[in-house]
Parts: structure tokens; sequence; C-alpha cells
DNA sequence: CCTTGACCTTCCAGTAACTGGAACCATTAG
DNA sequence: CTAATGGTTCCAGTTACTGGAAGGTCAAGG
């Protein structure tokens, strides 16, 4: 398989694919012509990766990810602890945006929108502020 | 004021104050010494930069608010469209987490994480691939 | 045989918003 | 005089790609 025919297949990007040879995900193997052969092997673990990704794993736990599952005799603790922090991750980052949610929809709110200046929305930007200067 | 000063007061550290000299946010006047000469008004543009910065709005946005910020005759529909656009923004990210989170969490749920190697996360990740080759 | 078009290659640069570090200058206290 | 503190610039690295240029390869059509 050449890279077209993975890149649709994984649903990755060409340049996608080769970003993650560089970086050592993959290792494909070359033809004569200098184009890289993709086998099922490497089509599987870009499958894999883009998966993993699509969660939201970072690249160096996919870099973990992919190694634990090509070992039989990995623990299946040590992908659930590098999974678990991940969720922290999330509901950190979920949390996070809620709160800039909660405040942003407040303001909007208070805005009228029209084509006077006054803006309940800057007010809140710029407040707190000493004008004692 | 020197640059310290500022830091402090804004919460916003040195070298991102001097990072948003570098992209043209503020223009601080030198001193002699070539120090950084910061008045009331660059500490004001400061907080309000924390603030917009800590509700998630991108360099960009900010930019733009600081202009509306210090237009008099600006319009506050301009500033409302501004944060409507990122408060959809931010809902939309909200949206990708939780589908994330939801996925996650299940999968770590039936991961008995312990030290054999069959593992429900991994058979996630791996799944949806052909083995006929 | 030649051309056209699709596909492949490498390499360089840019994205967002900083952050770390090196090498060096200024100011002040002891 | 020296040491500490805090200022300066500039370069590189971070994350995970993405765009684009310049050029090689291959199959089909005339």
């Amino acid at each position: 398989m050449n890279i077209g025919d993975v890149a649709e297949r994984s649903g990755l990007p060409a340049k996608t694919i080769r970003y993650y040879e560089d970086i050592g995900l993959i290792r494909p193997k070359r033809d004569a012509n200098g184009y890289r052969a993709f086998d099922e092997r490497d089509l599987h673990k870009l499958t894999f990766l883009a998966r993993a990704r699509a969660l939201g794993f970072s690249i160096e736990d996919c870099r973990a990810l992919l190694a634990l599952y090509e070992d039989d005799s990995r623990a299946s603790a040590d992908v659930k602890r590098i999974a678990e922090r991940h969720l922290a991750q999330i509901d950190a980052k979920i949390a996070d945006l809620r709160a800039m949610r909660a405040t942003l929809a407040h303001l909007v709110e208070a805005c009228h929108g029209d084509d006077r200046p006054d803006c309940p929305i800057l007010e809140d930007l710029g407040a707190g502020v000493r004008r004692d200067a």
C-alpha cells in the first residue's frame, strides 16, 4: 500500500502519516522507487493512533499505549493508569471551560449589543484597575 | 514602573509582558537605561489582557477587544459579536471533551487494571481493523 | 515517444502563545 | 569591589501538525 491508500483507510492525512514516521511511531518499509510501502500491521497501528488521538491522548501517550499494545506481557494496570491520568486532564479542562463559559455567558447576556458604546463585557475586562495614578 | 512591578500587579509573567510588546499589544516607553517604563495606562491594558486571556480569548481577539476598549465611539454589538463567537467555540470544545470523556470513562471502568494483559482499552483502540491480510 | 495528471518524495516554514536559557548590562547594598 | 537582584536581547523549544515549493515516478492517451 502507498501512503494514499493508508491515508484513506486510516482516516489520517498523508502529511500526518509522514509526520508519525518522522517521530518514530511507525516504520514503514520502502519500495525501490523510494515510496513508503505500508503493510497491514502499519495500517493497524495508524488506525490505533487515529482512535487514540481522537480520544485526546497526547502523542507521547499514544507512543506508550502503542508499546503496551504490542507487548503481550503488559499489565492492564499500566494502560489504565495512562487512561485515568488523561481522564483527569479532560475533567480539569472541562471544569476550566465551564468556568469561563459561565462568566462569559453572563457578560454576553448583559450586553445589549447595539450601536451604543457602553458595554458590560469591556467594563468587566477593564475592571480591577487602580485609576489612582 | 519596571517590568517586575507590572508583572506582579497584573499577574502576568515578565516574559509574557515582553512578548505582548513584541506582538504590538502594548508599547511601553523606555528609560534612559533601556528599561521598559510602564505607566498606569500600560498596567491597565495588561490587566485587561490578563482577564481576557483568562476567559480564553485568543490573542487576536484580545487585540480587537483592546482596540474597542480604547475606542470611545465603539458599538457594543462589535464586542458582543466577538464574545458570542468565542462562547460558541467554548461550547464546541466542551462538547468535544464530554464526548471523549464519556468514551474514555466507559473504557477505564471496564479495565480491571491488574497485572494481566487483557485490557478493554487497548482492545477498543485496536478495533476496527481488518485482520484479513 | 511524449505529455499530462495523479501521486509520491524531501525540506523549509509557519501556526498559538508562550517559556527556558544564555550572555550581558544596570543598580544598589555592604 | 563585589555580590545580589533585576533588567536587556536573542535563540531555541514546546504540540501536533499543515502548507507549499521543487522535483521524482507511474499509468494512460495520442
